[in-house]
DNA sequence: CGGATTTGACCCGCGC
DNA sequence: GCGCGGGTCAAATCCG
């Protein structure tokens, strides 16, 4: 496959970025992406209209019992099922394989909310407010760009993050997130913070989908067509979604976004509610309360 | 000296 | 069953 120019999304669902691939598909958006500019222009896409590899899967998937628990808030991610088209079940077994503590590779991976977002930035490791510690780094098949693996230094949180960069456009660096921070950005002064507040926002709608702005902005990225420029999104049609895309993006970084990870199942628009102190942290650092509609 | 990063090894799941 | 690739661990190293 190999870099086909800007032309070809590097993430089929049948490679090895499974993951982002599926957090894009899962959106519709396994090509056409839209890149938003620091001021809120549209730039062109990355790519061109195309066939997905493999068709978005469902987002109504059933949660997986092994992967959501309280902690975990939501279902396993339905990327797992983008994952090479394996059954979600397969990942959850996996995880649910608790390994021998102290071993090698003994780790349990158990699959929580995944979300992702595109930033064209120099930048690596963008700056998010939380402190984070690499943990590893590995060279990804069909990619010149080793992709990073961070932690929350907060012992009791178990979000993760990677970080690779496009392997088409090495200017857009694709930052994963798994899981939901337990905790506030204490490492990070809100003055500071402010300037990544639309970062901070979209990951935090992103993540939470008990809230329904999130959902709503989840269910309006998915009604355009893959090729449809995010922008193009910010239509007044739904004020929740408008809301949130018309955030001031006003870092050094263009936010693409294609934030988002599989929540709940669309069968049931409310996801439980021992999800909710969690992602309120963030929110109520992060996002205006007039920009939210959790009542 | 303590914390963060680097890096090689290991384990696991999946496809063939 | 085997090989590949992703993900993680942990010792070594680096840095403030």
């Amino acid at each position: 496959m190999a870099m086909a120019g800007a032309g070809d999304w590097p993430f089929a669902a049948d490679e090895a970025y499974a993951d982002s691939s599926a957090i894009f598909a899962e959106l519709g958006w396994a090509n056409g992406l839209a890149v938003v500019d620091a001021v809120g222009e549209l730039l062109p896409p990355l790519d061109p209209p195309g066939e997905l590899a493999t068709p978005p899967p469902p987002l109504d998937l059933p949660e997986t019992p092994a992967g959501s628990s309280a902690d975990g808030a939501a279902s396993s991610c339905s990327t797992d099922d983008a994952d090479g088209g394996k059954p979600a079940a397969a990942s959850t077994e996996a995880a649910s394989k608790s390994l021998t503590p102290g071993k090698k590779g003994g780790k349990k991976r158990a699959r929580q909310p995944r979300f992702a977002f595109m930033t064209k930035s120099e930048i690596d490791h963008l700056e998010d407010g939380y402190r984070w510690r690499k943990y590893g780094q590995k060279a990804v098949k069909n990619s010149p760009f080793p992709r990073s693996y961070y932690r929350c230094t907060n012992s009791k949180c178990t979000v993760k993050k990677r970080v690779e960069r496009s392997s088409d456009d090495p200017s857009v660096v694709i930052t994963t997130y798994e899981g939901q921070h337990s905790h506030h950005t204490v490492t990070f002064p809100r003055a500071a913070a402010a300037s990544l507040s639309h970062i901070h926002a979209m990951a935090a709608l992103a993540a939470a989908p008990c809230f329904s702005a999130h959902q709503q902005l989840y269910s309006n990225l998915q009604q355009p067509p893959p090729t449809m420029p995010l922008a193009a999104a910010t239509t007044p049609a739904s004020s929740s979604s408008s809301s949130l895309l018309q955030l001031p993006l006003h870092c050094n970084h263009e936010l693409q976004v294609v934030a988002s990870c599989g929540g709940y199942p669309s069968s049931s628009s409310s996801p439980p509610a021992s999800v909710l102190p969690v992602d309120k942290g963030l929110l109520d650092d992060m996002v205006p309360r007039a920009m939210r509609h959790d009542g």
